[in-house]
This record gives structure tokens, C-alpha cells and sequence, in this order.
DNA sequence: GTATATACTTTGAATATCAAAGCTTTGACT
DNA sequence: AGTCAAAGCTTTGATATTCAAAGTATATAC
């Protein structure tokens, strides 16, 4: 019982570090050479979304906006993002993914294919249940208690 | 089943990140505001354990020991962190968090304790093992595919 | 029509990070 | 002892990331 607590502790502190770097590692010095992590998630952002904006997308990272120019000009640039005013409100900038944009997107959408699967090694459909349960627990939890 | 990958996928990538950055807004700009994430990520790993070396807190956080450098300059600078070399092999460095170093620690584990009891809200024992198993396969996955 | 709010970009400063080059110490071999 | 290679850390130079605050353009409310 707090034996589990105390593995779950360090597994999650470990965890979470880990697969951010290795993510980074294998995506932006293997797949995408030309692509920084931060980059990456923008794109993985904006997703196969379309007609993003970019003070939506900024919240939904927890950037500011001036961060998120900056990403979307180097992204723009590299080809990996179309940019254009929205003709209808000429305030708002919206943001899709080219087509090497996608591709970028579908790489990355295998790499955590791959670990969900491996996640998911060896559990039962009711256990795959609890996993997911006790997943929206933290995410709620921090919805309700930090407010994003 | 298929559906429980997506959502564990959407869960997985949102999430990762979201709590990072909202530890690092938590911490380090309620807590202790003097401290930098990267700092909080060094004194996280240093933890209670004594005698720790350089490159053995460079390889565990996946950065270069030059930066580790950086940040061990300024955690002592702040009075978190002690520095010596050690007597047995001069060219080790051993580093030992202080007193203030401890209490950062301490802080830092509660939030994750808090963290670690809402995720297992309404889990009887048998579902925390599953949990625990769930969390260790994608360890274990990435150790074996990624060599960390 | 003017004032205020919204959406984004620019600017300036601080921090993070790496790779490569540079010390010092150890250990091994002679 | 004396030299050499390796190990452990720090320094250096370059690039990337990020933010807050100031600036620009457009929309909305009165």
C-alpha cells in the first residue's frame, strides 16, 4: 500500500523526465534532424487540426505568445507550417501543418503508438480500464487544483 | 480497445507536459522562487542521498556534464547544494544538498505525494498493481529500446 | 468616432544546453 | 620513478528557449 506509493513516486518522477529526452532524442537527432523538441510539440499541437490560432495554441502549450511566434516563424520557415491571416478577423493568425508537417506528425504519433502498446503489454481489457481511470485521476486532479 | 489507446495516447502526451509545467510554475514561482526548473530537476535527483558524483547526476538526468557544472555553480551560489572533491580520487567532485537543499527536496515530494494519492483516488489494492505494472512495462520498454 | 479590448509580433534580457577543448588526477605499463 | 592514456570535471563559444513588456493592427462597444 505505501510500498505502492512509493514506487508509483519514483517510476512517475523518473518516467516523466526520461521520455521527454529520449522523445527529443530519438525525434529531433534521428527522425527530423532539422526539428527542435519545442518545435515538435507545436506540431504535435496543432495536430491534424485545422484552422488553429495562435493564442489558442500558445494556451493549450502554456507559452506565451511571443514564444509561440517565434517557434512558428522558425516552423514556417522550415516548411513544416503554413501561416495566414484569418480573413474574417484579420487580428487572429491561423496556423495548419503542410504536408511535411503531417509527416512529422505521424512519425511522432508512432513513436507513442509504440509505447502505448508496450504499456498495455500483458493487461486484460478490464486492467487497460483501470490504467485509464486512474490516468483522468491526475489529470482531473490537476485540473481542479491548478486550474489549466 | 482501440479507443482506450487513443485516449491513453491523448491522456499520455497532454499530460506529460502539462504537469511539468505546472510543477515548475508551482515551485519555482510560489515555493521557491529563486530556483530554476533545471535546478529543481538537479536537487530532485541529488535527493537525500549522500556522496553523490557529477557524472553519475549527469548520466541519470541525460545531460551533458558541462551543464551540470553550470547548474551546480549556481545551486551552491544559492546555498542548496555543497560541493567538494572527493579525498579518495581527487578528481571526482562529491555534491550533497544542504540544509535548505533538503527542505527544497522535501517540498518538492509533497507535491508529487499529493499527485501520487489523487491518482490512486477510488483504486482498491488490486487496481494499484495494475497501475504499478502498467508504469513498469513502459519503463521497461523504454530501457530496452532506447538503452537508458 | 473615440476608447477599449483583442490578437499577434517585436525587443531585450536571462537561462539552458551542447560539443569541443582544456585542466588535473589516476592507473597501467614499462 | 616516468610516461601515457583514460577518467572526471570545468571552461568556452555558440545556439535555443523563454518571458515580460512594449508596440502594431484590427475589432467592438458606446
Amino acid at each position: 500500500m505505501n510500498n505502492n506509493r512509493e514506487s508509483l513516486n519514483r517510476i512517475l518522477v523518473k518516467l516523466f523526465n526520461d521520455i521527454l529526452k529520449i522523445e527529443e532524442k530519438y525525434l529531433c537527432r534521428h527522425a527530423f534532424k532539422d526539428l527542435t523538441m519545442t518545435e515538435f510539440h507545436i506540431i504535435e499541437n496543432i495536430g491534424s487540426r485545422t484552422e488553429r490560432t495562435m493564442s489558442e495554441t500558445a494556451k493549450d502549450l502554456k507559452i506565451t505568445s511571443g514564444t509561440l511566434t517565434i517557434g512558428i516563424d522558425n516552423l514556417v520557415k522550415k516548411g513544416y507550417v503554413k501561416r495566414y491571416r484569418s480573413p474574417e478577423d484579420k487580428r487572429q493568425v491561423v496556423i495548419t501543418l503542410t504536408e511535411k508537417g503531417e509527416k512529422a506528425y505521424a512519425e511522432h504519433e508512432l513513436f507513442h503508438q509504440e509505447m502505448v502498446d508496450h504499456t498495455l503489454t500483458d493487461l486484460k481489457p478490464e486492467q487497460e480500464e483501470v490504467l485509464i481511470k486512474a490516468l483522468f485521476n491526475v489529470d482531473s486532479y490537476f485540473k481542479q487544483k491548478y486550474k489549466f
